[in-house]
Parts: C-alpha cells; sequence; structure tokens
DNA sequence: TGCCTGGCTTGATACGTTTTAATCCGCAGC
DNA sequence: GCTGCGGATTAAAACGTATCAAGCCAGGCA
C-alpha cells in the first residue's frame, strides 16, 4: 500500500469511469445515489487520497496563500498569523508561514518559492518598503496585500494600524499623568512603525505646549529584548534629576528589556520610573509589573489582510484596492502611575 | 502579462524544444553552452517561472514537509519550527507550519491536508499519543516522525528531551540550595512531559531520602500564563508557615504567570520564594526577575528532527528507526537562591 | 566513401485530476 | 413505432513538467 492509489484505480475498483469518481468528490449531486455510494465504499476500500498537485495543476493555480513575517518569534505575529490562518481555513486555503528574519535574501527567496507554487495571493510585512521583487510578482498577476505596513502607491490592498495615532495616545497618556520629562526608545529609523509612533509622540508634546526636544531620544538597534535591556541600561546611568520619569517603547519587547533592567537596578516602577510599551502582546499582561501598552488589533489585522487577499483574487482585474486603517487602544495596566 | 508563461512558451521563443528548456533548468551541463544561453535568455525575457504544481505531479511527491506543532503561540515552538525551517531550507525544501492548538479535530484536519500535498514527511508533536489517523498516515508510506515526545513502539522515528531527567535536574537545584518544603505545578496529566518531569522530581525527591507524598502537586489545566498567575494566586494564599519555599513549574509560561502572582502579593522572589522553570525561552531571561530554567536544545530538537525526516524519505523502505533523546541543561539566574 | 562515435537535441509519453461535450438509455407523449 | 427529453454516465482533452529512447549531425577513422 505504500504507492498512493489514484481515482482511476478507484473507478475500476468501483466499475465506473474516471469522470463519475471525480464527480462523486466534486459535485455528489449530480451522480447517482447507487452509484454514489458504490464508489465511496471504492474510495475508502482502496484508502484513496486526492493528489492536491493534479488538481491545481490542472486549476491553474493553488489553494493555498503565502504570509511572510519579519520574526516568527515576536509573537505580535504569530497572533496575527492566527488570524490569517482562520480566515484562511474558513476559505479552504493552506498558508505557507515564512520567515523574513528582516533579511531582503530571505524575503526574495520566499517570494519566489511562493510564485513557483502559484499561490492565490501573498500577505507580507515587507522587510524594505520599494522592493521590486514584489512590484514584480504583483505585475505578473499575483495578488498582495501589505500587512502592518500602508501602500505608499495606492497600487495595492494594505492593511495597517494608526502609529502616528498609537504614540500620540502613548504619549498623552503620559502627559495626562503629569509626566513632562519623557523619553522615547525607538528602533532602526529605517522602520516605518517605529517612525511614526514617534511622529505621534512628537505631535501629543506639540499640543501640550511642549518643544519636541523635549523629548528625549534613544535608539535602539533592533526590536526585541536584548536591545531594551540596553536601552534600560543607559536610563539607569542617568544621575535621577535628568532621568526621564516616563518611558515610551516602541514596542512590548523594548519595554520588558527595559522593565527588567530598572528592577535590576532597584528602579521602581511605576514609582521611579513610568513604563508604557506598544502592541500588548500576551506577556505584557504577564509581565511582573503588568504592562500598560498600546494594543493593536493582531488577530483582526490578520482577518482583515487575508479577507482582502480572498476578495482580490476573487474579482480579478476589476477589483479595487483598499487600504484600512485600524486605530489603536489604549491598555491601562500599573507600569504607569501618576507622578 | 497576467497569465504564466510555460515551458512551451520559453521553447518557441528561444527556438528549441521543450525537453531543452527542461534539461536547462534541471541539468543544464549537458546543454550545449549557446543554446543554454539562448533559452536563458528568454527566460528572463519572458518571465518565466517553474510550475511547482506540475513538477510535483510529474516527480510524485512534493518538495515540502509538514510540520504540526501544539501552539504557534508558544516560543518552544517557533524556536523549533525554526530549527525546522533551517534544515528544510538547506534541502531546497519548503515548511507547512499547522497549528494544531491542542485540538484533535485540527491536528486530523491538518494530517489530511499534508496528505494531499504529498509532502514528503510529517514532523508532529500529537494531541493524544495513539491517534489512529496518524498510524494510517504513516501505513500509506508518508514518513513521520515524532518531535517532543517519545515513540512507544519503536515504529518510528523521534527526537525528544529527557523529561524525566530534566525534573530530576530542577528538584536538585533545589534541594542542593536547601529547599526542602517544594512544590510542583503541572499541567493536565495526559500531557507526557508533565509527567515525565514530575517522576524526575519525584526521583530527586527518592535520592534526598524524602517521600515522595513531600512534594507538593499543584495541578493546572493548560500550560499556559494565565494558568500559572491561578497556580500563582493558590500559593499565596497558603499561610506562610504552610507555603512551599520553592516552586518547580513544568513550563516558563506557567513560572511567569506564578512570578507575576508573586510580586503582586509582594511575596519576593527568590527570597521568599524560589521559583524554576522550564524550557528557558528568550522570556524567562527577560522576565523582570531572570529565571532560573532547564534548558531544552529547541533549535537543535528542530534541526534533528527535520533531518531525521530527510533521512527516512531519503532512504525509504531500508529505513533504521531512530529515537533520539536530548539532554536538558540546568540554567541558573536570578529566580532560585538559598534558602 | 562509408561507418561509427559521441555530443546535443527532440518527440512522445506519463503523472492525476477536472471539465466539456458527447453518448446512452429509459420513458412519456403523440 | 417514432420523437424528444432529461438524467446519468463517459471519452477525451487539457493543465506544465521531466524523462526516456530515439534522432540528428559533425567529425574521425578505416
Amino acid at each position: 500500500m505504500n504507492v498512493p492509489v489514484s481515482i482511476k484505480e478507484v473507478a475500476a475498483h468501483a466499475g465506473v469511469s474516471v469522470a463519475t469518481v471525480s464527480n462523486v468528490l466534486n459535485r455528489p449531486e449530480i451522480v447517482a445515489s447507487t452509484t454514489r455510494d458504490r464508489v465511496n465504499a471504492a474510495i475508502s476500500e482502496l484508502g484513496f487520497v486526492r493528489n492536491e498537485s493534479a488538481r491545481q495543476l490542472r486549476a491553474g493555480r493553488s489553494r493555498t496563500l503565502g504570509l511572510v513575517v519579519l520574526d516568527v518569534a515576536n509573537p505580535f505575529f504569530t497572533d496575527l498569523a492566527r488570524g490569517v490562518e482562520d480566515e484562511a481555513n474558513k476559505a479552504g486555503l493552506a498558508v505557507i508561514l515564512c520567515n523574513s528574519d528582516d533579511q531582503e535574501r530571505k524575503e526574495n527567496r520566499y517570494l519566489d518559492l511562493l510564485e513557483e507554487h502559484r499561490v492565490q495571493g501573498v500577505l507580507i510585512t515587507p522587510v524594505v518598503s520599494g522592493g521590486t521583487r514584489l512590484a514584480r510578482l504583483q505585475r505578473r498577476g499575483t495578488p498582495v496585500v501589505l500587512v502592518d505596513s500602508r501602500s505608499p502607491s495606492r497600487g495595492q490592498c494594505s492593511v495597517a494600524v494608526d502609529d502616528v495615532l498609537g504614540g500620540d495616545i502613548a504619549v498623552s497618556h503620559l502627559l495626562a499623568a503629569g509626566h513632562e520629562r519623557i523619553a522615547y526608545v525607538g528602533g532602526p529609523a529605517s522602520i516605518r512603525q517605529v517612525a511614526d509612533r514617534y511622529e505621534g509622540a512628537l505631535r501629543a508634546m506639540d499640543r501640550a505646549g511642549l518643544p519636541p526636544g523635549h523629548l528625549q531620544l534613544i535608539r535602539v538597534e533592533a526590536l526585541n529584548v536584548a536591545s531594551g535591556q540596553r536601552a534600560g541600561r543607559q536610563v539607569a546611568a542617568l544621575p535621577s534629576g535628568e532621568r526621564p520619569t516616563a518611558v515610551f517603547a516602541s514596542n512590548d519587547l523594548i519595554a520588558l528589556g527595559l522593565l527588567q533592567e530598572m528592577t535590576r537596578h532597584r528602579i521602581r516602577v511605576p514609582e521611579d520610573v513610568s513604563i508604557i510599551g506598544y502592541d500588548d502582546i500576551d506577556f505584557a499582561a504577564a509581565a511582573a509589573v503588568p504592562l500598560t501598552s498600546v494594543r493593536q488589533p493582531r488577530q483582526q489585522l490578520g482577518h482583515t489582510a487575508a479577507r482582502l487577499l480572498l476578495e482580490e483574487a476573487e474579482d480579478g482585474e476589476a477589483h479595487q484596492h483598499r487600504q484600512v486603517i485600524f486605530e489603536p487602544e489604549l491598555v491601562v495596566r500599573e507600569s504607569t502611575t501618576l507622578l
């Protein structure tokens, strides 16, 4: 039983033609019930399993879709993936999850692979924004939806969260609590999310009548816990008179790193320093000092992106590209307090 | 350019036969260099992309492999997936990552899907151990490697970590630090990992001359942060004379939940209660009190599993199944201390 | 000149499925 | 008895690729 059985053998075994077997599989209602039963019996007796490759070849396109993320280890992306998966499953599609690891080379390799698989479409948070490979893929007819990144050209669908607003919300919360000496810990400026949140932070400062220079900027080289720790050591090293009373971290991983370093240096959170993160990943609530954070609708982001993609795959040429933008939401926990 | 171009059009454009084009793609060395150049020119000019479905149909099997995990949101599994991915990529294979979510129904659905895709093999941490669907899949010729779970029957390859030893190591560490009132927070007993770590813990107690009843057992219903918090509330509710001086959590997510709850109740870690986790996920080191934990070689687990699978896919009938067992390793940080 | 050799190239076939158009057959209506 | 109809079935073609056996041709040898 080591060699898979084909529709042909099922047909022979049931004494019908292959077309009938195929009909039983795809439009059971048009075949007479006695024949149907006979075919089904043959199928389970022989252990027949459809060959997806053959179906795809015939259909001209596959029943899968590609999702390319920057970092599978970041809970933000696994939650997003979860949303995509739900929606895809509902439509009977499988998801190929690819991890570009922030490297353009890996991203390109995966895009090639997905194109060879003739996926119905690609959901991607691109490493760089003007990628030629991605444009080419799309030009050749594969629907592409940008995830957590806005389309510059309106030539494609995209799903994102308003990060400027998010930055504004975060800093407004700190200002409302009486903080004025505030620092922003941002990753590489090339990452749009980082830049937007900074812009939002400045907007909030401005509205409060504070000059932009007033917001202290601490740069880190990546959006992970280790970088947050390094930033934390910088903050801890400041004399307490110059130390910010509140820190806005550009994501929760950074915030967790900061928090750990504060604790290690016996700087109390939130009494000495308030910390606010971004994303509201599950670990944020579970931190030793539960993190105040700006929540992004992660799963919904995934849902929506997948739905847009399916829509586009359905509509074909007639498709109207859409740019969906969600609003983030403040979640107050214990890591921030009144000054 | 919306309809993909096939090998046939490339052939026409280059003035050769389809066989030659195929040769250029698969065995370039056997075709004359001038022809090769002409074909390559045609390929890039027309924007030809191989059709993977057709290749697979012809080859009889796909160039992908399936990985089914219990919980993508658990960093243990994403790290493992990373290891699998590395190894698979090296062999030119893509990975379909499936999330069974601890539900047998979803697991079965994914197994069907993978079989229809004619994957080269399946790597799986099964929801239940005696699954008939899995056995059937294997009987029909798809190589299966059990991941983080030992094969009961030796009828298949498996990769696991010695969890009994891990439990022993954890509790021995606590005993050596002078703790005697120790609690074990375990998930559902049906999960092998949970049971094995418990057994190891008892073994260490026994060696130290302590009766099994001495190890306090706290059951939780799942291996996640929320369950850890619930366990933490139980522990905090005990009068301090009866409260364990050390807690061994069956994984890091539980330990993080415990830690948070201790902090909330002003029970100091490690001064009042030592906590040791299991897995050593990245968040363990980044917790506000960096967690002592029992490290599993997660990526290596993935590497090895993938390699075993590829071996089996290669060897065919002649394959000798292997059971690989890794040893866990103690990582001491700040959440445990001398009594 | 005829034959062989070896390097390249190619025609034909198969992989497993779906779908279209055609066929078959029993039966009602005239 | 013939026609037409409609439901059930089927033969055949197509999807794009890889491979095998066969073919072609230039050049070397007898």
